[in-house]
DNA sequence: GTCTATACTAAGATAGAC
DNA sequence: GTCTATCTTAGTATAGAC
């Protein structure tokens, strides 16, 4: 893909991948309009040429946050399981990752709570295709439910925690 | 206990009370103060007589939900690990526990991320006191930080999705 | 310690020029 | 489609009477 082609992105495009961004990271209520269309480098003004709403924005930007998830820990994903798992739970630590990179579902697991019925149905979506995905490296459904649980609570979990020691400790309990 | 020592509650443990179901619920920022006056039947103006601030008002009352989900959780748990675990994944279905009963770690795992270090803190607590309490069950440091991470995962996924019917599988799968 | 009233700030959303 | 300017609402926090 040459060069221009990769960077002629569309206005749309980039306040989505933006925002995208700033959700995962913050949550639906600590990110304003403003924040997102500076980090696109545009003003408040040109937001509802594009969105009619900030739970609109909310609801594609989950979309986009889950595709681009999904490629950065299914990448080099061969090996089965194991080797999924292995990948899902570095973003707990690895802070190279951190941009757009990071999984929705654990970040964003009790603000879905509050949200519209929309928002909540993409996010069920979201949860149930990683739990399909899962279950294509071999494991039944329940078996899947359970792994989901306990990697999506233990990235979760090491978000919120501050004692580096003990979520390595977490990490590395949750592995295998 | 006689019944006039039981009602004859102080304000400001009124709201605390209040305010940790509310938080609980809804996270930080859903939650106003004035919400939580209107809960304790008192208004605005009360309330910084009692706290210097909101953020002093949620770390208090992570405290006291953390108590309380804790004397539910722990009711009638004398048989070890499986039944504390059966106890802590009811939380995820039955709606007669709904009310200051729920565990805070679980509810309120991505809304802590974005709080000030002294919440934060108080939540780490919580947290450690929570895996010692399933180690005192017989399990090893790491198996209680796996189990932790996978129950604390159960029960918030729980709240976040609608689909009941998954919700059930989900919390089946986890048990055992 | 609780009330009413108010200052202050921030954020979502809209209008109209270019 | 993007900009600046503005409307409106809501929420934290404070002041002062009782």
């Amino acid at each position: 893909m040459p060069w221009d082609v990769k960077h002629k992105t569309k206005s749309k495009e980039k306040i989505l991948i933006c925002a995208a961004k700033l959700f995962v990271e913050k949550g639906f209520d600590a990110v304003g309009i403003n924040d997102v269309m500076k980090s696109a480098n545009m003003t408040r003004g040109a937001f509802y040429a594009h969105f009619k709403s900030k739970a609109d924005l909310y609801n594609q930007a989950l979309v986009v946050a889950a595709f681009e998830a999904r490629e950065s820990i299914t990448q080099g994903c061969d090996q089965g399981f194991a080797s999924l798992q292995h990948n899902y739970l570095k973003q707990g630590q690895d802070p190279s990752l951190k941009d757009n990179q990071q999984c929705p579902i654990a970040l964003l697991i009790s603000d879905i709570r509050q949200r519209e019925p929309l928002v909540r149905e993409t996010y069920e979506k979201v949860f149930k295709g990683f739990v399909k995905f899962i279950e294509s490296q071999g494991l039944t459904e329940a078996e899947a439910l359970k792994e989901a649980a306990t990697m999506i609570g233990a990235v979760a979990l090491s978000e919120s925690l501050t004692d580096k020691k003990l979520v390595e400790k977490l990490l590395a309990a949750c592995q295998g």
